[in-house]
DNA sequence: TACAATTAAATTGCACACAATTAAATATCG
DNA sequence: CGATATTTAATTGTGTGCAATTTAATTGTA
């Protein structure tokens, strides 16, 4: 089996079928999502407030490598939809804090099926996926580097 | 070794491993296509056109599965830029024939190296993208393949 | 041939992403 | 203590994605 240098074809490249690959799973996540009022970002959101009610603006982006910039209007349209709360930090006014509302809280409990029906989308069995999370992390991990090293 | 049923960590999901790595290879790709006057998405355009260097707003929508909501604003923007020119088919008033500009072919072998600097970026043996080419593929079309199927 | 149905882009409106800047609060250092 | 630097969000502006609608052109059909 030969290994050619790459090519420019799109159906050849990495980055593209990455690409469309988390179009097509955030449109498979649309409907269950809408139907509960949440945009796919505004659920990971919520997937990191449910590990930990109570976070900064700044913890948020850190895991979800989001800035402020895309996450500040985002968390406005979570506290109008009434899922969470702002404050600022009364030690550090800096900081704002964003809490889950019992609206928020209840909402996990309705989710909670939907990995299980999103896995059974993908046609992946559990090992496969928890395999692909693996790679695609190192993935993320190495492009990241990448542009920390200033050298080709 | 134990196969649990999925939860919501978000370090766990496999929506979210693609999501970021998506982000992080279009972070990565920036430097390079802001040097020469590209956005990533637009880029993913040239490579289509590359192929074939007439198409209209639809084939190309069909191979990137965007819209016309997407596209008519980017290739707007390509045009501004001259990289593309956008003509009506003159046998079929509705369809617009996107073409390449001299400029725009010009670009192919300025960009001809780019995908092996990324494959590098990615740590990837060239065996190893393909493979992953191949999963997130299939994946795509599983994905798209859920929300055409009414029932759970 | 009229005329309804279909098709192809464009338009509109909303929600991200993200670079760059701003503003406010806190930390640091001379 | 006070000036400066740093940190944290918010803001601004640009460019996607995409649903829904509109407009124009073509096709199908009675």
């Amino acid at each position: 089996m030969k290994s050619d240098s790459p090519t420019l074809k799109i159906e050849d490249q990495l980055c593209f079928a990455l690409y469309a690959a988390t179009l097509s799973m955030s449109k498979a996540y649309k409907p269950y999502l809408e139907a509960v009022g949440l945009t796919y970002p505004q659920y990971l959101v919520m997937l990191v407030l449910w590990e930990n009610e109570h976070q900064s603006v700044s913890e948020i982006g850190e895991q979800l490598f989001l800035d402020s910039g895309t996450l500040t209007p985002l968390l406005k349209r979570l506290e109008a939809s009434a899922y969470v709360k702002r404050t600022r930090d009364a030690t550090d006014e800096r900081r704002v804090i964003v809490s889950l509302t019992a609206k928020g809280k209840a909402l996990k409990k309705k989710i909670l099926p939907l990995p299980s029906k999103m896995l059974k989308a993908t046609q992946c069995s559990m090992g496969d996926a928890k395999q692909l999370v693996k790679v695609l992390g190192d993935l993320r991990v190495n492009l990241l580097d990448s542009l920390n090293q200033q050298d080709t």
